[in-house]
DNA sequence: CCTGTCTGCCCC
DNA sequence: ATTCTGC
DNA sequence: GCAGAATGGGCAGACAGG
């Protein structure tokens, strides 16, 4: 044993000073070899990030070199750049239909085995027959891409080109609301099991139990299916909740009549229906198949769509139809729009997101959604890339009758780096270097005066800078404690999805927001009951 | 048994 | 989730 | 245009320690 730990050590110790990739694969199949079974999970989950990506990372890596291992025994050692691309791909899809790596793994090895001459028709047709879509077996999920305005929204849509049967002479697109919930693939086979799978798959089914009976309520009798869906927390009102209160739900051994969150749900896909795959049939066909199939929305379950109508994009007064359809969106208590060509078929994310799909967030437009001005009190080191800098930085409200600095959130996104080596200089005194301890700039030995929050900084600055910070909406927090008091008794209010917009050199910590602001926007939010 | 801390191919 | 960076 | 990195809030569960 003492032999076994003194070689790990000394693997380690040349892992450390390894410098290229080579040498970090070097180093880690070193390490991986010494271990067992599944040692080397654990193995692999003590490196830092930047050193599992080296090599072993599934998407990146296994699937591609199946793609390439199938052409060096099919066609010999030289293997073409185009040839690896076309094999990758078609790997990539496959595996997005049907996401286990042994399916598709056996399906390489048969076309090796086959000896086919068409390598990649053997290959495509062998991953297809492997890799269908069948209920049970979920796919990953279709994705959206953002747009920051109505216009670039616009502008993505008439981009997508993969249309097949454009109606009209211009595109026709689908409007749907944009549910704060957890996105749901449902899916009921043959013999009537439904499953149900989080985004990334995961099975969810026991968290549930409730939506099995809402769907099997509402689909046809005896027919399998799968279902693209959002879960939606609701009140009495059947009105969306905030999302915080759907993550309170119990995750196991749920028995549908101790739920205490009740959920609806918004299905705005079908992929699957009887023995039929239709994915490949554009969305108006799906859509009215779903409509078809599944009848008229009740209170447990109904389409996305609801409230809204379809707009062709032809120039005219889409842009205003649109915004028009994302105000009543919101008002309704969801985040925004989903905006889809209903021309597109079903597209499984292997990849970039499709055009096909695009969505529209309030808090991505300008003007619109919460920014506060906040002030800088704290914050950490960063890591990797971020080493030498402040990163992220924990900003506050205040409360202009006590004094006190109550922490909102922490944040780095939206921070650039030449920002970030401006901004270090100015709290620390300069970049940080190796294990020294800054000293400088507006650096405190401990919390400012009236700092409140459950939060311990590695840095506590001197209140001076005032940033202007965007967020999603507003959260009830048991870290951070801005307005903590003000509508709940210990816990303070926080910002889901914070960034940093620009800093406000114009402003002093006695412009900064106040916790009677903050407060006021918080019971300001649809779905929060006042 | 209670409480504080950490983790999750977590959810967003 | 969001955003920035480098290719 | 895309992949990769570095991170946000917040929850239930699991686990460690008293």
């Amino acid at each position: 044993r003492s032999r076994a730990a003194a070689d790990v050590r000394a693997s380690l110790r040349a892992l450390g000073r390894a410098r290229s990739d080579r040498a970090k694969v070097d180093g880690i199949a070193a390490l991986v070899r010494m271990t067992r079974g599944h040692e080397a999970k654990w193995l692999v989950k003590t490196l830092p990030p930047a050193m599992q990506g080296v090599g072993i990372s599934l998407e990146a890596t296994v699937l591609p070199c199946l793609g390439r291992a199938a052409l060096v025994r099919c066609k010999g050692p030289r293997v073409a750049k185009t040839d690896l691309q076309r094999a990758g791909k078609s790997i990539r899809e496959a595996y997005a239909r049907r996401g286990d790596v042994e399916v598709v793994a056996d399906a390489v090895l048969g076309v090796i085995r086959g000896g086919e001459s068409d390598f990649h028709g053997a290959l495509v047709e062998a991953l297809g027959r492997a890799c269908c879509l069948a209920p049970g077996v979920p796919p990953a999920p279709m994705l959206a891409n953002p747009a920051n305005s109505v216009k670039d929204a616009v502008a993505r849509l008439l981009k997508y080109k993969k249309g097949t049967t454009v109606i009209g002479r211009y595109p026709a697109i689908a409007v749907e609301r944009k549910y704060d919930g957890q996105r749901a693939a449902i899916h009921r086979t043959a013999s009537g099991e439904v499953r149900i799978f989080s985004r990334k798959n995961d099975d969810m089914t026991a968290k549930f139990p409730d939506v099995v009976e809402y769907v099997n309520a509402a689909a046809p009798r005896g027919v399998a299916f799968c279902l693209d869906a959002e879960i939606v927390p609701v009140g009495e009102d059947n009105k969306p909740r905030p999302f915080q209160e759907l993550s309170t739900r119990k995750r196991v051994d749920v028995a549908s009549a101790v739920v205490d969150v009740r959920v609806r749900v918004a299905i705005f896909d079908l992929l699957w229906l009887g023995a039929e795959d239709i994915t490949s049939r554009p969305l108006v066909e799906r859509r009215r198949a779903l409509k078809a199939a599944f009848g008229p929305p009740s209170r447990d379950v109904c389409y996305a769509d609801d409230g809204c109508a379809d707009v062709t994009v032809d120039g005219d007064d889409d842009e205003e139809t649109i915004m028009s359809a994302l105000h009543d969106a919101v008002d309704a208590g969801t985040e925004g729009l989903m905006l889809k060509r209903l021309d597109a078929p079903y597209e499984f994310s292997a990849g970039p997101r499709s055009n096909a799909w695009v969505k529209l967030k309030k808090d991505y437009l300008d003007g619109l959604g919460d920014s506060f001005d906040l002030v800088v009190i704290g914050g950490w080191r960063g890591q990797g890339r971020k080493n030498k800098w402040v990163s992220p930085v924990l900003v506050a409200a205040r409360d202009p009758a006590t004094g006190a600095l109550g922490s909102v959130c922490r944040v780095m996104s939206g921070l650039t780096d030449v920002f970030y080596r401006d901004f270090t200089t100015r709290v620390l005194g300069g970049e940080i270097v190796g294990d020294r301890r800054p000293s400088g700039g507006l650096l405190r030995n401990g919390p400012a005066p009236g700092v409140v929050t459950g939060e311990t900084c590695r840095f506590w600055f001197e209140p001076r800078i005032v940033w202007e910070i965007k967020g999603a909406d507003l959260s009830l927090s048991p870290v951070h404690k801005a307005a903590a008091g003000l509508v709940h008794s210990q816990r303070g209010i926080s910002l889901r999805f914070p960034r940093f917009l620009r800093e406000r050199p114009d402003k002093s910590v006695r412009d900064a927001a106040t916790f009677a602001e903050v407060a006021e926007r918080y019971r300001a939010q649809s779905n929060v009951s006042k």
